[in-house]
DNA sequence: GCTTGATCACAAAT
DNA sequence: CATTTGTGATCAAG
């Protein structure tokens, strides 16, 4: 396939490129105490954050370590009205320019990289965003912060890099990290917003965040195809239509049908390419293989009037495919668990239009009917979803299944062990603790903070409270448990706060929120998966066990986490900082642990950690808190970057890696 | 308390 | 440049 060449070429410039590479043989420094701007850390590093003055705002007296254009870092904007001042870092800020967000053609901006490559140019026609009608908001902060922020990230995304032949046909690191610049966007978009929400008027940050990529040119599989996307997977899931429009799935932002025009002998003539089941248009039953779909139209746009469907546009382009017997995508809507409005869109591969018909509807209107039919031979998507929903339900049990919960109801959902390669019969003993413990051998740190005793209801973001406060004045979790931004650190509430333990700014101490098991892989031993789908930035699971130092390290214990160890800046990570652990916390799960145990070794994993700390008036306690780098359908294997242990460090033994990423380093401890 | 409906602000392709 | 396509957040009502 033609995206496979593409794919050999492995585009990658994400942080910023060091003046000199760094050198692996220098003497490793002390951790945590002051790191050599030279020194064994990845491009774009900062030194370690020094916790112990963590209530202060953090960003400005930071040292920048290299003076090489750097990205802004994403949590830099601190109050809108700064927001588009707080470059001291480049000198042709489009903020400054007054450069619009929105454009009105998107074809102008999409050339708006010079031939470099490094920057945007100046190109792009400048007017400040149309005041947004009705709804009361003044051409604000907020809009001066956006377009900073969109500013900052696509520059730190290295867009420009990417040619247009592979905006055209694009493979699946572009449209990673479209997606994943997209989310990025979208949550922090949602942040600022928090700040000017008026109540009753509903915010679209996930249109706004769409907008920008599209005008941007942050967008991948731009030529419209029939068959496969590159780098979209049978599975993949999304959760908003923007993202289906920015992968390349699906081009309309709403209409449920994308078709192509196509002219066989000089007649203009029409196909489908992909359909979107909402499961808006009243019925579609189906068995996973079959869907029955209805066409578009028929209700009128402001009295809600029903008339007949007529046979134009996607209706025709679906009725000509019939006849054409081509492939067409199908992309299944599903309502999202985890989010009482959301909803979740699940790739389930190609499908061909058996049959049509018109049906009178309940209105006693006209609404065309297409059958469609799943291509036989094609990995699983959309019937999984289905088995894994009868295995909650107790209809059917899961294959495999050696323990149902191997947490012995520790946790709050149920864990279970399932082996369907061998008949090994489980991992060796452990004992399940689902949250770090800390011992007398290791003490809280002091921070001397002050507890909030304001928000019996949960904290809110915007408010006095001194938890949020010490957050930058924000919570850092979107109510879904979805962490906004990459933070140096995220301040929870703890104990002796006043706020119940469903505040939004105690996720990682609420327990797991997802159904996970422990598989045997074929390969590399137990691995952890989900049977939920998991919206990218989630709050996965925290690493449970027992604080050991650096000489308590058994180099047979493969049940370690450390922090100490350095690790490379995210895949697709616009922030030019990778996570570091503030202390210099090492972790065994080998006697005691939780999921997070189980969770393998990859060099391009699906999950990241971030170090929590919930402080208390005189003791506070540090956490590791892992999250969905990306959106994780269910029942891919969770796995996140081990780290490098620097030279002459205690550690495991080294294991060859087996993660098959081309980025493979081939060897993992 | 939890689901459902009404309302509203919006974007892309053509 | 107007038309065609619902979506997704929010809040009130059931």
């Amino acid at each position: 396939m033609h995206s496979a060449v593409l794919t050999v070429k492995p585009l990658r410039c994400l942080a910023p490129i060091f003046p000199s590479a760094p050198d692996p043989s220098a003497p490793p420094s002390a951790q945590y105490a002051s790191i050599p701007p030279n020194g064994p850390f990845p491009p774009g590093a900062t030194p370690f954050f020094p916790f112990f003055a963590a209530n202060g705002p953090q960003r400005p007296g930071q040292p920048r370590p290299f003076t090489i254009p750097s990205p802004v870092p994403l949590n830099s904007y601190k109050t809108p009205g700064s927001a588009a001042g707080n470059g001291n870092i480049g000198t042709s800020r489009g903020a400054s320019r007054g450069r619009t967000i929105v454009d009105e053609d998107g074809n102008s901006v999409s050339d708006g990289y010079d031939e470099a490559g490094n920057e945007f140019n100046d190109k792009t026609p400048v007017t400040r965003r149309k005041v947004r009608s009705r709804s009361g908001i003044p051409v604000s902060d907020t809009d001066v912060a956006i377009d900073s922020l969109a500013e900052d990230m696509l520059r730190a995304f290295s867009v420009a890099e990417i040619d247009t032949s592979r905006q055209a046909n694009s493979d699946k690191e572009l449209v990673d990290r479209v997606l994943i610049v997209f989310n990025l966007l979208r949550r922090k978009i949602t942040q600022i917003e928090e700040k000017t929400a008026v109540p009753g008027v509903a915010r679209r940050p996930d249109l706004r965040a769409g907008t920008l990529c599209m005008s941007k040119s942050v967008r991948a599989n731009t030529r419209k195809r029939i068959g496969p996307v590159p780098g979209v997977e049978i599975g993949d899931i999304f959760f908003f239509r923007m993202e289906l429009c920015l992968a390349g799935v699906h081009a309309p932002s709403m209409a449920g049908i994308d078709y192509m025009g196509v002219k066989v002998a000089g007649e203009d003539d029409s196909m489908a390419v992909s359909i979107v089941s909402s499961g808006g248009y009243e019925d579609e039953g189906d068995d996973g293989e079959v869907l029955i779909y209805s066409g578009q139209g028929g209700v009128q746009r402001k009295d809600k009037q029903f008339s007949d469907q007529q046979l134009v546009r996607g209706n025709l382009a679906l009725e000509k495919s019939l006849h054409k017997a081509n492939e067409v995508r199908v992309i299944r809507g599903l309502k999202d668990f985890a989010s009482p409005t959301g909803k979740v869109y699940v790739y389930d591969g190609l499908y061909k239009i058996h049959e049509s018909w018109v049906e009178k509807g309940k209105s006693g209107c006209n609404i065309f009917k297409y059958k469609f039919v799943r291509v036989a031979g094609q990995a699983e998507a959309f019937t999984l979803w289905k088995s894994i929903q009868q295995w909650k339900d107790g209809v059917t049990s899961r294959p495999g299944i050696i323990l149902p919960d191997l947490t012995s109801g520790a946790e709050s959902l149920p864990v279970c062990l399932v082996n369907d390669v061998d008949d090994e019969k489980g991992p060796s003993y452990f004992s399940y603790t689902p949250s770090l413990k800390y011992t007398k051998a290791f003490p809280s740190t002091k921070p001397s903070v002050v507890n909030c005793n304001c928000c019996t209801g949960g904290c809110q973001s915007n408010s006095d409270c001194p938890c949020v406060q010490r957050n930058g004045g924000q919570i850092p979790y979107t109510s879904l448990g979805v962490l906004q931004s990459h933070n140096t650190l995220i301040h929870e509430c703890a104990s002796m706060c006043i706020c119940p333990v469903n505040c939004r700014n105690r996720i990682s101490q609420a327990g797991l929120k997802m159904r996970l098991e422990v598989f045997k892989t074929k390969d590399k031993g137990w691995g952890l998966r989900s049977w939920d789908p998991i919206r990218s930035g989630s709050f996965i699971c925290e690493y449970a066990g027992v604080l050991i130092s650096e000489n308590g390290i058994d180099s047979e214990d493969n049940y370690i986490f450390d922090a100490t160890r350095t690790f490379e800046p995210l895949e697709a990570q616009p922030s030019e900082e990778p996570v570091k652990f503030p202390f210099p916390l090492i972790i065994s799960a080998k006697n005691e642990g939780n999921v997070a145990r189980f969770m393998n070794h990859s060099c391009s994993p699906n999950v990241y950690w971030q170090p929590i700390i919930r402080e208390n008036q005189d003791e506070s306690y540090f956490h590791v808190g892992f999250f969905a780098i990306k959106h994780i359908p269910p029942m891919q294997e969770l796995t996140f970057d081990y780290g490098m242990l620097l030279a002459g460090k205690a550690g495991p033994r080294k294991k060859k890696c087996l993660c098959g990423s081309l980025k493979c380093k081939g060897v993992f401890y």
